[in-house]
DNA sequence: GTGAGTTTGTTGTTTGAATTGACAATTTAC
DNA sequence: GTAAATTGTCAATTCAAACAACAAACTCAC
């Protein structure tokens, strides 16, 4: 007979030997990539394998041009010092971050560098198409001031809206008014590379749990304000909460109280619906603000009626960040854009607000903190989308393009 | 140089052949576990493994007793029929829910079969050690009618609390007034037997997806309301979420108004404070019900007052699902205990009010259905978890103590 | 009923990733 | 300067999965 189909989902999946090296050689490539440069007897130590096996794998990173050896410097103890293992700082990912008012696009390396950056304003009702225009634009425009010997992994996108993460599909952009973009593809097919979008709350979570407050955590829940509103991201034992189509950790949608004010998607009594950057800006009297101004004015006003909404905020977001935590048990709470401002604004309210609706056992262990990366969070978030896939698959490195000519030295 | 201490976490962790096999084993066990009998030709396209690789593991698993082989029935199509596998019926473990009014425990095996059950009323006052005792006294009484050949692969518990998974502590258990349990330690000790111990409605969660509505979904949000309150489950990708620290999922106690009225952890306008059991029952005229005559008594009422409780209750429910459908993205929310005949009164009240709270692209693709299983939930849910720590290890088998004396055939 | 075509199980052989053991290289400690 | 400790490398070994070839057991067409 035929057998019956079965799913056949990954959990189920048979692996063989070059399943094993495959996970051994992305074992360590992630180990590098987290710690910055580790030595072949920290390699050795971490992962629990022979030093044999750890020379070999290092050898087949380094002739897939991933990795390079150099010598240790400085004391190191008794014993032969152990060669310095680092990852490849000419491996580069495109970052692209469609907001409403430009596009910004940069190149970062596998260390999380950004490289260059360049940003070109939006045209008013910016469509689909016109948006990935712009940003392949941006692109072979850097494409062009890449180093001979460069490596490009693929294209990592932030788009404010929810994506539908496999397909690379933009569902439903409110900013934008884009209803079923299929961003991804088009992009991919205009640029030839690989490209993957995500939605950009998500991606300031990783951004921050790859290279800033949430570095040590894999446990992570994180909020972000930003003017097109509240959103957030989750990491559960190290990986994203994405859902089963990629539209999970909408954060700013949860409803906290019964009023009927409605959000940027017109829910009511939403947490983004209690707190938010416009009616800051009202109280405070400003017409605009970057993050560091608006930041300084919160900080410093004494009108008294900006610091009521201040505290209305403060105990609305409590409410939602106790949500979470009932909800994940996370070890850390980040919050980022002007939810950091308000935090700063009355630390000791927020957290009061907050002990007083979560349960005693989820709150004792867990931290609130302030978010760490400020200008380059979406581009650091967007990359690591190319990155990690990289990072389970190393080998597939041999296949991306490089950037031909003399090597400089 | 010693090496610095990293944080050997299980990603980084290099894999040998060993590690290969393992897991090898543990996916076919998996397929068993989930699927029920399967052909070997079955299992072979399922894992992507090679047919002689099949036979080679299928041989282990039959020597370690934990699988044994048939011959295919009734008409297979084509070629030569491949032979059935099937997982062993007399490998098994003990559940055991202590619940407020009384003691329950169980013999499960690895399909799902409750084999014994045996309840045991709770004195009033019920301490740990005393619960401990009356668990393990019923345990003792089972494993001398478990027939010879039987293996017993530990204990699974279900506790109405908040628990600490990994060291087997109850963190705060209202009900019986608990703070600081070493539950999972004191029955292990006396059991001589490994004891996992997990929330109840977190295993009620388990149970739905490995038995019962929830079986071909691996992306799960799940509601119980009990005696004792609100709580929830969910499930990730297949995965569990636990959390940091093993609290996470008390879905009863996210706040979702502005009332302040508490909920059996003290807690203001929570799910838990305005989804009430015994609201319900006040309402109805009743003193006690159990779960069927609860439900015959909700959908047959005629009283306006009953009505318009329902219909509040209703509303409240819906807005909590909305919160986690749009936190979680998920396939399908279960509601259980008296929460699915809450649905059942009304299910267009419910899915309406649920859709105006939740974004659209979330709301597209989810199903909002009751539970099934009634009686054994939590017998199954909480053998769960020792089967679980089975599956992953196949090879643990051999280890676990066997009930001896001469077979019956 | 018979033979062609299909699918599955089995046996012996091959492959290749990790390990083992032995030894050389390089450092610190005394 | 020598001993102890740690790391890198090479040849040989191990063993889980794959491969190739063949046998076994079924369906279907005639």
């Amino acid at each position: 007979m035929a057998p019956n189909i079965l799913p056949r989902t990954e959990s189920a999946r048979g692996r063989n030997r070059e399943d094993l090296r495959e996970h051994n050689l992305s074992a360590l490539v992630g180990l590098l990539h987290k710690f910055g440069t580790l030595s072949r007897a920290q390699l050795t130590a971490s992962t629990g394998l022979n030093r044999t096996t750890i020379s070999n794998l290092v050898s087949e990173l380094k002739a897939l041009g991933l990795v390079y050896e150099s010598q240790s410097t400085g004391a190191t103890g008794v014993g032969r010092p152990s060669v310095m293992v680092s990852l490849s700082t000419d491996v580069v990912a495109f970052a692209v971050n469609t907001a409403l008012d430009a596009t910004t696009v940069g190149v970062v390396n596998l260390v999380g560098q950004v490289l260059i950056k360049a940003r070109r304003p939006n045209p008013v009702n910016l469509t689909p198409t016109m948006a990935v225009q712009i940003a392949n634009d941006l692109i072979i425009h850097m494409r062009a001031k890449l180093a001979p010997g460069t490596r490009i992994i693929g294209i990592g996108v932030a788009i404010p809206g929810q994506v539908r993460v496999a397909e690379g599909f933009v569902r439903f952009a409110p900013a934008f008014k884009w209803i079923n973009a299929p961003f991804g593809p088009m992009l991919s097919k205009l640029s030839n590379l690989p490209v993957f979008i995500d939605n950009d709350a998500s991606l300031g979570c990783l951004a921050e749990r790859t290279m800033g407050s949430a570095r040590k955590f894999s446990n992570i829940v994180y909020f972000f304000g930003g003017t097109n509103g509240v959103g957030g991201g989750v990491v559960i034992d190290g990986q994203q909460l994405r859902g089963a189509s990629g539209y999970a950790s909408e954060l700013g949608h949860i409803r906290i109280s019964d009023s009927d004010i409605g959000d940027y998607s017109g829910l009511v009594g939403t947490l983004e619906s209690a707190v938010r950057r416009d009616r800051l800006l009202e109280v405070l009297g400003l017409k605009t603000a970057n993050e560091d101004e608006l930041e300084a004015a919160i900080l410093s006003t004494d009108s008294f009626e900006a610091i009521a909404e201040f505290k209305a905020q403060i105990d609305s977001l409590a409410i939602g960040v106790a949500n979470l935590v009932n909800i994940f048990n996370p070890e850390v709470v980040i919050l980022s854009g002007f939810l950091a401002s308000l935090f700063k604004f009355d630390r000791e309210r927020l957290l009061e607000e907050f002990r007083s609706h979560t349960l005693l056992a989820s709150q004792e262990e867990v931290t609130v903190i302030p978010g760490k990366l400020n200008a380059n969070l979406l581009m650091v978030g967007a990359a690591e989308l190319p990155i990690n896939k990289l990072l389970e698959n190393p080998s597939l490195i041999s296949k991306m393009p490089l950037i031909k000519g003399r090597r400089r030295l």
